[in-house]
DNA sequence: TAGCGCTCGGACAACGTTGTCACAATAGCG
DNA sequence: CGCTATTGTGACAACGTTGTCCGAGCGCTA
């Protein structure tokens, strides 16, 4: 700056109203030292302008599971543009489910002195942030709550969609249903099994264990899954499979067999009108889900100190995938 | 720093030197200090600290097209994986194929000191970051090359895989091949095209201009242009989609006609297993598309000043989908 | 023409940290 | 016991920028 304003033959402070566009600067003056900054290439160091004007530094921070999840994947990609138009950078990290993993990578993102923070949490406990917050960086979870921490939240009617759901497999007459879900560990598998369950008891269908298998990590272990089901001699007449990668697994297995159980799925999924099997999804609007937190994330950011809110985001019944020709 | 100071009866330098695990302090007094910093929830302030050092902002940046796209959405997750490994925080931003919005996004990244960007180009003019360059930001391009610019490059086969795949069809006696793409103004689409035409002379069918169709942005529309080829006289016996999106649509029209043209799509997807229709595609692997270019990053950011260089990675035929039941 | 207010430019300090250097205290040596 | 090394500590300036404040120069009025 010191070159610039040697260059241009005005003083250090000059230059930077002009890079400023402060008022009270000829615009002869003006002229000369964007000359100056052009010829020289100078660009003002924001490291140091904020430091000394107390600037925020316009970066907010997501925190999600899994950016290659297409779940994640719409979020970040909804939160990205929310940023841009609030002219915000957004950094992103992945703490793969990993509670030690997301603290460090929070405190890391919060050593950086971003502006907000979008969470997707992994652990159970947060109250490693409560200081954070304290010391006024905002922050909003999504999808899953905070442990040990009155913060802001959106979450997705997981519980009311998994019984809508099971209701719907229920008045069909279905009274076997296999419940395939991921480890219980995760809050949203478990919402979705408290769910599942609030169904059946209205309709007078006992809880059998024995009908419900958990830790299923993917497609295949999905479709290894039925596969043992269905050679029971009591086999479920339809299933309800709590994530779309075991959803996947078990299309696979019922097409494969030609099988003609009923198939209900948690989460909807990228062409599931074109899987090769009839299948019900509980769907719901990831973009609106990162929507909602993006914004409020923005509105604590301009200043809005009200009382945190927990939104839930409905979900709804949709009928996919091809019948069999 | 001069409160921790005043509380442990240090000097600031000293708290300083503990905060930075610099040798030669007292174990008494380094205990001494960290207690103050625990009990006043002191943080350095890493802006502070690089603005004094100068050392690296320990960021990068990807500018990539559309976060939510599975593509980028790998991409990104590898990039944020190699960058973790790396002690390195993540900004992503999406320039939605628009060459404006991308300079002003990687001017952005640059003015705050990255200390290396990866970009999946959109403009077909990069001179802009010519002086970036030769300030010393390392920059890394994938997918696609930069305009007018001489930088590390890694590519896809775009070309070779797009001639093979033809030669495929054409051996199997195809002389009749629908082909869809989407804009030509994008590189991979230009390539692929030119590949596709690489193929037809050796085999002797000429170029026929009324087969190829270009314009087309999605499933939908894909399927609208198959079904109007078809219903020609001189209906193709094979599709050659040139992205993953079209083969969707293609799919779908295809199998709601029980057609048996033969499909070749370039890009693998997502249960690309499942769909109702057998399809040969064109894969290749992503996920080292993007590992190459973030390790070739992170070796120019640790100092390797060669030559710029480009990779070239290889693609692959595989049969996919389900044969009709 | 003196006095007044208004505009604009520049000197200076400060943001929070660390590199440099100097000095004090201790240990090691002849 | 005096000398030099070595170690531990602190004063000071500097990183690049901007807020504060003062005063120079200007035009206007009485």
């Amino acid at each position: 700056m010191a070159d610039v304003a040697a260059r241009a033959g005005v003083s250090l402070k000059t230059v930077s109203r002009v890079v400023n566009n402060a008022p009270h600067v000829q615009p002869e003056l003006v002229e000369r030292v964007l000359a100056a900054v052009a010829e020289l290439g100078f660009r003002r160091n924001p490291q140091a302008s904020s430091l000394r004007s107390g600037q925020p530094s316009a970066t907010i921070g997501l925190l999600i599971e899994e950016i290659a999840n297409p779940f994640y994947a719409t979020i970040a990609g909804v939160v990205a543009e929310i940023a841009r138009q609030n002219d915000t950078m957004l950094i992103i990290a992945s703490s793969e489910e990993d509670p030690d993993r997301e603290q460090q990578l929070l405190r890391e993102m919060c050593t950086r002195r971003v502006d907000g923070l979008l969470v997707v949490p992994a652990g159970d406990d947060h109250a490693f942030l409560r200081a954070e917050i304290e010391l006024g960086t905002p922050m909003v979870f999504l999808d899953r709550p905070a442990g040990g921490l009155i913060a802001d939240t959106v979450l997705l009617d997981n519980r009311g969609g998994a019984r809508d759901g099971m209701r719907r497999l229920l008045e069909a007459g279905h009274r076997r249903i296999g419940i395939l879900l991921d480890s219980l560990g995760v809050y949203t598998m478990r919402e979705r099994l408290d769910g599942a369950q609030d169904a059946l008891a209205p309709a007078g269908v006992p809880y059998d264990t024995r009908l419900v298998r958990d830790g299923i990590r993917g497609p295949s272990a999905a479709a290894r899954v039925v596969s043992e089901m269905l050679d029971r001699p009591d086999a479920p007449t339809a299933f309800f499979s709590l994530n779309n990668r075991i959803t996947l697994g078990v299309i696979e297995e019922l097409h494969r067999r030609g099988s003609d159980a009923a198939l209900l799925g948690f989460d909807d999924f990228d062409m599931a009108g074109l899987v090769p099997y009839p299948l019900t999804v509980i769907a719901y609007d990831t973009r609106e889900l990162a929507r909602a937190a993006a914004e409020l994330l923005f509105r604590r950011i301009e200043g809005d100190r009200s009382w945190p809110r927990t939104v839930v985001l409905p979900t709804e019944l949709v009928a996919r995938g091809l019948a069999p020709r």
